[in-house]
DNA sequence: CCTACCGATCGGTAGG
DNA sequence: CCTACCGATCGGTAGG
């Protein structure tokens, strides 16, 4: 291994490193209740070093939404394009958005979701590129869920109510209290599904 | 009219001034991105002046939710134990509840729904008072509708998935643009609810 | 990535 | 409710 690649390396994982801090720190306490200092003692650094990794507080908030869009969309992808009926695949996504908003360590999308205001509107604008794919997704899903017959609704509306009531977790859930993942996966697809005639 | 009523009068007014603020401040920038300054200055108070009403930032945040709470509950309150078939019911109340996080200068609730962890576990246990009788509300209905055949499932999920799917409109809807109130609650009655056999 | 630092701003207070 | 202020903290930077 050269010596090259191991700096290379070493600078991914601080880099990571600090991506993976900020999301829960930010998830905990938002981001304006966080501080530079806050990141930088998490991951063992002085208060000044994460501007060697990040331009400003604001890269690393937009680092993050990108971190969990780049990081949720191929599965949800994959899910979407493949062959299952409509309402196993809602079930599936379903599930796999609730992991990738609910599960231990995943705080990147919940920052998306909670801070989206913090942003700047330019990187509002370069995030948007990458969240317009994942919520495309829904919208085709809601589409081939009304086709179907399993949803009485189409259209944007229907989309954001949906993609709604499973964001709003976020705000709720409490990992080992009350129902689980699958359960709560179970139960949106009973309440906002009729079964096909 | 005495003095002393007018001075009375004119300390609510100052109050309910800077409550006001306050919450459209909080609801635009976050607790922790809005200043005492901001606040002082959008009625025109110098930036020590907050602290003759008001112990501290917190109580502020605090009083805004409680606030909300004792305005909408009424409303929500009268249509609950309403004569309504179970689903006008449920309409009215998504009607009442829209109104409350979206109508204009309504930005108690959204504050209280999105700032709630910059609350300290105190003042939290305080408004939890209030906030526990309008998730029973909702509860309640669920209730109702589950018994009436026109919701698939009861229980605490069952509510705050649909509760989620209302709030969650705090973070797309626009005046002016896309659906209206009105056409919002109608989508949610047609998406949620089966039709009684 | 650290040291050492800066200018700006913050929540809050004493005294009137 | 204003004046005048405080100690603490903030995001960010120069130089190494």
């Amino acid at each position: 291994m050269s010596g090259a690649a191991a700096v290379v390396a070493v600078d991914n994982n601080r880099r990571a490193d600090l991506l993976r801090v900020a999301a829960r720190l930010f998830r905990e306490r938002g981001f304006d209740g966080t501080t530079i200092r806050d990141i930088a003692d998490a991951v063992g650094m002085r208060s000044g070093s994460p501007f060697y990794h990040f331009k400003s507080k604001q890269e690393i908030l937009a680092a993050v939404m990108e971190e969990g869009l780049v990081a949720g969309l191929p599965t949800a992808e994959a899910i979407v394009a493949g062959g299952l009926a409509p309402r196993e695949k809602f079930r599936a996504l379903v599930r796999a958005h609730l992991e990738t908003v609910l599960a231990e360590g995943h705080d990147f999308i919940p920052v998306l979701l909670y801070d989206w205001r913090c942003l700047t509107p330019l990187l509002r604008q370069r995030v948007l590129v990458l969240r317009d794919r994942y919520d495309q997704l829904w919208q085709d899903l809601v589409t081939e869920l009304y086709r179907a017959g399993e949803l009485a609704s189409d259209g944007k509306v229907a989309r954001l109510l949906l993609m709604g009531a499973i964001n709003y977790s976020v705000l709720w859930y409490r990992e080992g209290q009350g129902s689980d993942l699958d359960q709560i996966a179970q139960e949106a697809v009973a309440m906002f599904l009729r079964r096909a005639a």
